[in-house]
DNA sequence: TCCTGGTGGTTAGCAGCGCTAGCACTAGCA
DNA sequence: TGCTAGTGCTAGCGCTGCTAACCACCAGGA
């Protein structure tokens, strides 16, 4: 069996680096970068060995943007830990929200742009989606018992990917990033039931 | 000079024919429908023909994209004169924008997902751009008279466009886009300096 | 009326894409 | 030592966006 053990570990270790390449591939180059040819020369082997690990190419950024989820939900966490006040908790989230997306422009896309299959508030969704979005709840929920917390933290959460991708596209003045969080957040605490 | 204009006027009318077959097998069929070839023998011209009015695939979404913000910048002015009172713009407009985006969600997706290089607030915005976002600036500036419109205003567009692309990808639970909207709403207008 | 320049449109083909069939080799077991 | 299972390769298919090169036709002047 540890021979068996050691395969299942190689083939782990592999896995972790095609996911790893295309990730920082991505980060670097862009996602148009990261082809079949491309992705198997960095990882110096041949294209089909990606196809031992993953069914398409799809699922690989699949696997990237669940790394990402899995990353957001504990900055997340961390954040509204490191909250002083449960008051501030939503302006820190919302903050620290915009700081993964920043620092990470190309996993953040393959988590809401280049994946259409990862699913939320249904019966297949991964753990990793779940808990980003508990953590986002769990923030909304300190503000004050709102009626609906649910409702609210989707429109917060939507609010902030909006915020994410206009700016990011040039949508919205440049400068003016900080003053829009603020006034979210403002907006999100005068509005108590 | 009438042989020329006859000329200009053919080229005018197939350009016209190459973006209109392209949004509608778009919204048909999805984007990854829209080939060079697919396209070209829709329209019954060969290839090369796209290329003598478009520089690439690209500009083609473009200009899909721009008839959709001429389009979408009706709609918000439609809803906007169509409200009996002032208070009940935003959520007039909100509720417009939700509707087009849903009525034609490859048009939007050239928009905001596929044309990169349309940016907004900067030297080169075409006029269907900053009209869209103007009609929703005058949504806004109703409501109250705020210190920073455009600062609001980018929110609200903002959280319109998050939750438009969410739902669409089963982000959201699918069965409370109006509380969402009407949420978002509230918060909107509790928000008042 | 014939000739010529320019325009409109075509065919054929390039490089690169995601993906796969089928072969060569090697490690591990009997 | 011979067999087997599994690993990784080469080569290639059908597709993509895009372009070079060519042909047919029409408008205008001699």
């Amino acid at each position: 069996m540890a021979i068996e053990d050691r395969r299942q570990r190689e083939r782990d270790a592999r896995r972790r680096l095609i996911t790893a390449t295309a990730r920082t591939l991505a980060e670097s180059e862009g996602w148009d970068a990261v082809t079949t040819r491309r992705l198997s020369t960095e990882i110096e082997y041949s294209q089909p060995v990606l196809y031992k690990h993953f069914g398409s190419m799809e699922e690989i950024v699949e696997a990237v943007a669940l790394e990402g989820f899995a990353e957001l939900a504990e900055a997340l966490r961390a954040a509204r830990r490191g909250s002083p006040s449960p008051d501030d908790q939503v302006s820190r989230v919302a903050a620290a929200y915009g700081d993964f997306a920043t620092r990470n422009p190309a996993t953040y896309d393959a988590m809401f742009t280049r994946s259409t299959r990862l699913h939320f508030a249904a019966d297949d969704t991964p753990t990793p989606l779940t808990e980003a979005f508990d953590e986002l709840r769990e923030a909304v929920g300190t503000v004050a018992a709102v009626a609906d917390v649910d409702t609210r933290t989707e429109v917060l959460w939507a609010a902030l990917h909006g915020l994410t991708m206009l700016g990011r596209n040039g949508r919205l003045r440049s400068d003016h990033e900080a003053d829009r969080i603020e006034a979210l957040v403002a907006q999100f605490r005068a509005a108590l039931p």
